[in-house]
DNA sequence: AGCACGCCGACT
DNA sequence: GTCGGCGTGCTC
């Protein structure tokens, strides 16, 4: 359409579903009929390119004229209005220029799903009798279904008629029997709740001689005792599906209904009558709370990290700073590392701030997660608490943002857009002058270098809590064991230890991070791993069965090759374990590596009569798992829990006065730069589970490398130490925090293609950086293949940056990027920018 | 990504 | 002579 044709309105609109290089605002022209509709941040549907495809889209803008000579009008808008508001799209384009993703992945990130109106297919039975006759059976009651209807999307198709739905309406629409529309669908995610209620000035006597049903007598009879019931209360009274009794009183004007729209909250129960927090500060707490009070009530944004080690009770500074800023009428947003490992950090502020609180984590159903959305957003609920996705939450008038455990590495996004939260969080205090308060017990080297550096305030708490005392630490050599005797995973120490806690009737905690039975099966005579065939990476051996009961090592064998199954613990792939080597056909296999499974049988021997929980990602299948497991152990239903990471994360057992970790070397060889603050954090933290109760308690560290500095260091839990080294070997090698890290991976399943495409990127990102960027500092590594080249048959290379990241080298990769989609088919390029692990 | 235009081989 | 292969180029 020609731009002289009309003197209407044009909108901006960024498109949800294009790939990088096309990814920018593109103008259209506002129909009159669509004018009143059409705002800032609703969804439309606008046609795309040569064929005038219709594609979904936001508006960014409305302009009262184009730059563009021709522009194309829009198709249509969602009913919906307003939904990626001022600070949604300010969020958009921050993690678009951050990132280097999509608007449309930025947008998928910040709003929940149910609240984006994508397109739908739908389908509209047409007339035509002669055409009808030449259908098959099939063909017909697929036809009828939709005539019925007038008009079906193709998603319900899909769920009436299965996957062959698709070819089916296509071919009807081939024949000229059915018409396919593409609009937009509006989110029917809603819930409601009908309130029933009698119509005023009702003669109740009269009414219910008249009806001749029972149950329409005693629907009014209820009613006359209460002013208004839910049809759900109705339905518990009565017992049965009141629902056609209702209409019908409706019809007779003896009841009103009343629709209203009702939230889906799983946490409500646990918001009500619960014991609110009132105790006292401890004097250091108040020292803290006043020290970033002081900070929040200073004009402009402002970052605390709150160093605490375990134990001190940072929750309760973060409580009363909640208190605080609520009280001042703005919203908080407290960020926790992972929900279902964290049930007591949650219940405790549902307690606190009642039906105030949205929780928000990956696991809520979208409908859950939508509601969650709409009550932060009407001002309803002002405490947000969730996993790192909450970091978008619609808060109105933010006060604050906390970061609990500030360290975990599940702040940072795995998938586009990858975004860590700290940079989220810093972005929005900065634009609504609010506080960001990080907290930890071991603090992330990159953010105790701002502390230390002054980009952040540093408040530090140093004693525990009421009368706890850190554990003793016994460091357990595990490298001699054999030579004395011992081939169990369990050293010497560990198994007294136990023993004498169980016979104390007190309850231990044994972390082993590795799950399975043994981390790897290997043939004896050629020495090859059995690797899964779809992942380059080795199978783990799983059972369900303990296999200690053989009577000897012939059954053992046999018990052990029929009983469990390889996994992957990449792509998911079971088989059982081979009859022959698969490399050399040689018969035996050598099983090596402990994991959860073996290690629970092997405390069993250790600790005989002890009852043991396993706590891994085989036992927590189901979405209560975590719970019920904790529970148990916390009732005392179990001496020792075994498990991985998940037993490290801030739960309290007060009866806990024994913790083991089985394999405290493990995550220290890492090839990762931050294999030492990964150590460093988890043990420190698993250190301190034990001992909260007034046992100081006992924590044993079994390992092969008893002088590593790390696990002393971790040992001692002497953080500013552990610091102190670590920063100067990354200043010496150049690793973050003095530098940042870009990693490019490229995947595809064609190899040849994918090796010259990662060479082509590798050639173009060298000629860059001596061309147009040779004033950036930077140092290229690869390209090389990814650490688990394969993964579902898709293989992976990787090229690797090292440089200073600001506007200059965000453009850079941002030009690959964009250079690379523009000009190679069929594989896939992707910026990860400080990933979290290398 | 998806769709059109465009220029060469095997078919009614 | 045409149908159709997928190379190249564009998207307000």
């Amino acid at each position: 359409m020609l731009q002289e044709e009309n003197k209407g309105l044009f909108c901006a609109v960024r498109l949800l579903d294009v790939p990088y290089h096309l990814d920018r605002t593109y103008e259209y022209y506002i129909p009159p009929e669509l004018e009143e509709s059409a705002v800032e941040g609703a969804f439309v549907s606008v046609p795309f390119g040569k064929g005038n495809r219709k594609v979904s889209g936001v508006i960014t803008e409305i302009k009262k004229e184009s730059e563009y000579d021709e522009v194309k009008p829009v198709d249509g808008v969602s009913a919906a209005g307003e939904v990626v508001d001022r600070e949604a799209a300010m969020m958009c384009r921050f993690l678009c220029d951050y990132t280097l993703c999509t608007y449309g992945e930025a947008v998928r990130a910040v709003v929940p799903a149910s609240a984006i109106s994508d397109l739908g297919e739908y389908y509209k039975a047409l007339e035509n009798e002669s055409k009808m006759k030449k259908l098959t059976d099939k063909e017909l009651v697929f036809y009828s279904h939709i005539k019925i209807r007038g008009t079906v999307s193709s998603s319900s198709l899909r769920n009436h008629f299965g996957d062959e739905a698709a070819l089916v309406a296509a071919g009807l629409v081939k024949l000229g029997l059915l018409e396919k529309e593409v609009r937009l669908k509006d989110s029917t995610n809603f819930r409601y709740i009908t309130y029933v209620s009698l119509e005023e000035g009702v003669d109740v006597d009269s009414a219910v001689r008249k009806t001749r049903s029972p149950t329409q007598a005693e629907i009014v009879r209820l009613l006359t005792k209460t002013s208004r019931m839910t049809t759900e209360e109705l339905y518990m009274r009565i017992g049965k599906n009141v629902s056609p009794q209702l209409t019908a009183l409706e019809k007779k004007g003896l009841v009103r209904l009343e629709k209203k729209e009702s939230y889906r909250n799983p946490y409500l129960d646990s918001c009500i009558n619960q014991q609110k927090d009132e105790s006292p500060l401890s004097e250091e707490q108040r020292r803290a709370y006043l020290e970033i009070e002081s900070l929040y009530e200073k004009e402009g944004p402002a970052a605390v990290l709150l160093h605490g080690i375990t134990g001190s009770g940072k929750t309760r500074v973060i409580k009363e700073m909640i208190d605080r800023v609520t009280g001042d009428g703005k919203g908080v947003i407290m960020l926790v590392p992972e929900i279902s490992l964290t049930p007591q950090t949650v219940g405790y502020f549902c307690a606190q701030y009642g039906e105030r609180v949205a929780v928000i984590h990956s696991s809520l159903s979208q409908g859950e997660r939508f509601d969650a959305w709409k009550r932060i957003r009407r001002g309803e609920a002002d405490v947000v608490i969730g996993t790192r996705s909450a970091i978008f939450a619609p808060v109105k008038n933010l006060g604050m943002i906390v970061i609990d455990e500030e360290q975990e590495h599940t702040y940072k996004s795995d998938t586009d857009p990858k975004y860590l939260a700290h940079d989220v969080a810093r972005f929005r205090s900065g634009k609504n002058n609010s506080l960001m308060l990080l907290s930890s017990a071991t603090p992330s080297l990159n953010s105790y270098y701002k502390a230390v550096t002054g980009s952040y305030t540093l408040v530090e708490m140093k004693e525990r809590y009421g009368n706890a005392r850190l554990p003793e630490v016994v460091i357990s050599d595990m490298r001699f064991e054999p030579d004395s005797g011992n081939v169990s995973p369990v050293g010497t120490v560990l198994t007294d230890s136990l023993r004498r806690v169980y016979s104390e009737q007190m309850q231990s905690i044994v972390f082993l991070n590795r799950r399975g039975y043994n981390s790897a099966v290997s043939c004896r005579v050629c020495g090859e791993a059995i690797t899964c065939p779809h992942c380059s990476v080795s199978l783990t051996y799983h059972t369900r069965m303990p296999l200690g009961e053989a009577q000897d090592a012939a059954e053992y064998f046999r018990i052990r090759e029929s009983r469990g199954l390889l996994a992957c613990h990449y792509c998911g792939y079971k088989t059982r374990v081979p009859q022959l080597c698969p490399g050399c056909g040689a018969e035996h296999f050598k099983f090596v590596g402990c994991g959860t499974q073996k290690a629970e049988e092997e405390l069993q021997k250790a600790v005989p009569g002890a009852r043991i929980l396993r706590m891994d990602m085989d036992t927590t299948g189901t979405k209560n798992a975590h719970n019920e497991i904790l529970d148990k152990f916390r009732r005392g239903e179990a001496d020792i829990l075994l498990g991985t990471q998940m037993v490290t994360k801030g739960h309290d057992f007060p009866a806990v006065t024994l913790v083991g970790v089985m394999n405290a070397d493990s995550s220290l060889y890492l090839d990762d730069y931050r294999a030492a603050e990964k150590t460093f954090s988890m043990l420190t933290q698993v250190i301190g589970r034990a001992g909260r109760g007034d046992d100081p308690g006992v924590a044993v560290v079994q390992t092969v490398n008893p002088d590593s500095e790390v696990i002393r260091l971790a040992a001692a839990q002497d953080y500013k130490t552990f610091y102190e080294k670590e920063i100067r070997l990354r200043k010496a090698l150049v690793f973050p925090p003095f530098c940042d890290i870009a990693v490019l991976t490229l995947s595809g399943t064609d190899e040849a293609l994918l090796s010259a495409s990662a060479l082509k990127l590798s050639q173009r990102a060298k000629e860059l950086l001596e061309g147009d960027y040779k004033e950036v500092k930077a140092v290229m590594f690869g390209p090389f293949e990814a650490p688990v080249y394969k993964v579902q048959n898709t293989c992976r290379m990787r090229l690797v940056i090292k440089c200073r990241l600001n506007r200059m080298t965000r453009q850079l990769i941002s030009r690959l990027l964009w250079e690379f989609g523009k000009s190679v088919k069929n594989v896939t390029l992707t910026a990860d920018l400080n990933p979290s692990s290398l």
